[in-house]
DNA sequence: TTGTATGCGTTATCAG
DNA sequence: CTGATAACGCATACAA
């Protein structure tokens, strides 16, 4: 393996100067930029990152921490994938590479640590939870000046920099949808209160129910944690209330699915099943019997906005260093949600 | 943030004593060390991942390169995600980090810039396509001494290390099951050829043929692409001679479940459906309808096992240096699949 | 058992 | 425009 020396000497400059052609910084000589690429092409030299993370004291890396979910299959493996897919392609078109960790389940995780070890210049938080333990992690790390980027989690009253779809409004068309074809007694299965997301989706349900001239009948808000099972425990209540119930939103597709499955385990035939609606157009959507509508959710695009937007903060931090407040408007971010409708939805009587 | 010499300065000792009791390295006098910890526990150092990676010349990064998927919906998500989580797990047991990278669409990835770059200590190549270009870097891998898995595909007449599942095994389980219950013309809806993995598949399912004194009608091998939407295209065909298909096995779910869909849109009843197996046993087959069988495939074990082989062989390579070649017996590792049986393949009348 | 000194491969500062 | 050279923070061989 070639050294800096030697690509120095073939090329006839010092090594300073091979360092400045690679990085392309400073003022060069056209010749002797020519001479450095051409020497350093003919050894095959490549630069070791490690040195070059060591004097620059910037490891070049964006930290991803993910939820701990190996064989739960309580989430959808499906969002995660998409949102970290979009979080690569931007780091890649800013040179940065991908350092994912995974939760560790009970213990709450040392993120302050993650910066100071140097492992990560910014770091994006997939599946954060509310507690106290969690707030306080984050408050340190903005405190400190970090740059970091919550996911699909809002915390209220800070100013952590957020990004995430706009769930009361995708939960508000899905009602409209179902209101709008004259569904009128609509069953609301939502996920646990203590997700942000959560909240935001039984808000747009009752702009929904408002914007139709009806209210949210509290009797048919029922409660899931996200999981298939969960859907299909709620099946339970829903059909011994099908005659009154035209319809079920449920806050994520695995629910909605789930449901379906309970109501057939009963026996009830899908030309009887109230219309469906679910939530984040996962894969398992189209794939449902029948095809389930559902509201899509940019989960790439979430991923390389949060992606760009650390990238600037963390290029921006490098002057100020310590706690640079982003303003209230710019710290939270929404992407616009799309009801995507199919079968499941459509009157068909 | 607390400088090493202060925790020496503090402890009354040496920096090469901190950094020593910190790394648990050499004999220490139990009082030092506790002087130590104390001094830096009260300081809240925390060394730099960067300079130690430098001075040592290794990164603590186990790289992952990943297909391109980004909104593809091509593969399963599911099964990325399993196989990262089980080799987190176990690279975190190892104190090292996870590097992920996403292959780019077009290009042959640079394997050996990665190791030369020092970004990786180690690395785990998923969704390898077996081309030309792809195979070449990996044997200028191979031949330079890096340690590196490939999961999910063979190279014949290779001795990289590899780590799959059994799938001529997993193959003929599925189809020993349909024979067992009396089905006799059953279609094969593979995947394509050029994945080591279908030709896996094609084994078993002639080895279970055979196994019950039959031989695959060739004219009812179907080729997909691993997408649902191919499995709706094969329906086509199976739909037209339902008279005497009775069984339909799969190479994965997706396709399995675009069968099904495609019956269902020509009008056949489930009641009428040909048996179904498919394959991965990921979250959609208990979402399908009817329960899809399948055959389970343990990619969480899969990432753990590729992990730790890595993690032994870059500890081992640390001392001889240059292209370790592995014992044939060793380099390629299968795990044992298992048959789950479900609704979808059970006779019913 | 501990201290001293050197090197790791870059970047960046400062002369020239 | 380019060449020396001093950090960067840690690990480790060698001395003591």
């Amino acid at each position: 393996m070639a050294s800096r020396k030697e690509v120095a000497d073939l090329a006839g400059v010092s090594e300073a100067t091979v360092s400045r052609v690679l990085n392309g910084v400073g003022p060069i000589k056209e010749e002797t930029r020519r001479k450095v690429i051409e020497a350093s092409e003919q050894l095959g030299y490549v630069p070791s990152a490690l040195a070059r993370s060591f004097a620059r004291s910037k490891s070049g890396n964006l930290g991803v921490v993910l939820p701990y979910v190996p064989k739960a299959h309580l989430f959808s493996a499906y969002f995660f994938s998409e949102m970290l897919s979009g979080i690569g392609s931007k780091a890649r078109d800013n040179g940065m590479d991908l350092l994912v960790m995974f939760r560790t389940p009970g213990e709450v995780m040392n993120y302050t640590d993650l910066f100071r070890r140097q492992k990560v210049d910014a770091c994006i938080i997939l599946g954060a939870r509310d507690d106290h333990g969690e707030l306080a992690a984050l408050q340190q790390l903005q405190q400190e000046g970090h740059p970091f980027c919550i996911m699909s989690q809002h915390f209220a009253g800070e100013s952590f920099m957020e990004v995430d779809a706009d769930h009361v409004d995708g939960s508000r068309q899905a009602i409209r949808h179902l209101t709008d074809q004259g569904y009128r007694n609509i069953a609301f299965l939502n996920g646990p209160d203590s997700y942000s997301n959560s909240q935001e989706r039984l808000q747009g349900v009752q702009i929904g129910m408002n914007e139709a001239g009806m209210e949210l009948d509290s009797s048919l808000l029922l409660e899931g944690n996200y999981g298939r099972r969960s859907g299909v425990e709620a099946a339970a209540t829903i059909a011994t209330r099908l005659d009154e119930i035209d319809a079920v939103f449920a806050a994520n597709d695995r629910m909605a699915i789930g449901v379906m499955h309970g109501l057939r385990e009963r026996g009830i035939k899908v030309q009887d099943f109230p219309a469906f609606v679910g939530y984040d157009d996962s894969d398992a959507a189209e794939m449902a019997v029948p095809p389930l509508s559902s509201v899509r959710v940019p989960f790439y695009e979430m991923g390389e906005l949060a992606a760009s937007k650390l990238i600037h903060a963390s290029l921006g931090a490098a002057a100020s260093s310590v706690n640079t407040e982003l303003p209230a408007e710019t710290a939270r971010q929404l992407l616009p949600t799309e009801l995507i409708i199919r079968a499941s939805s459509i009157r068909n009587n």
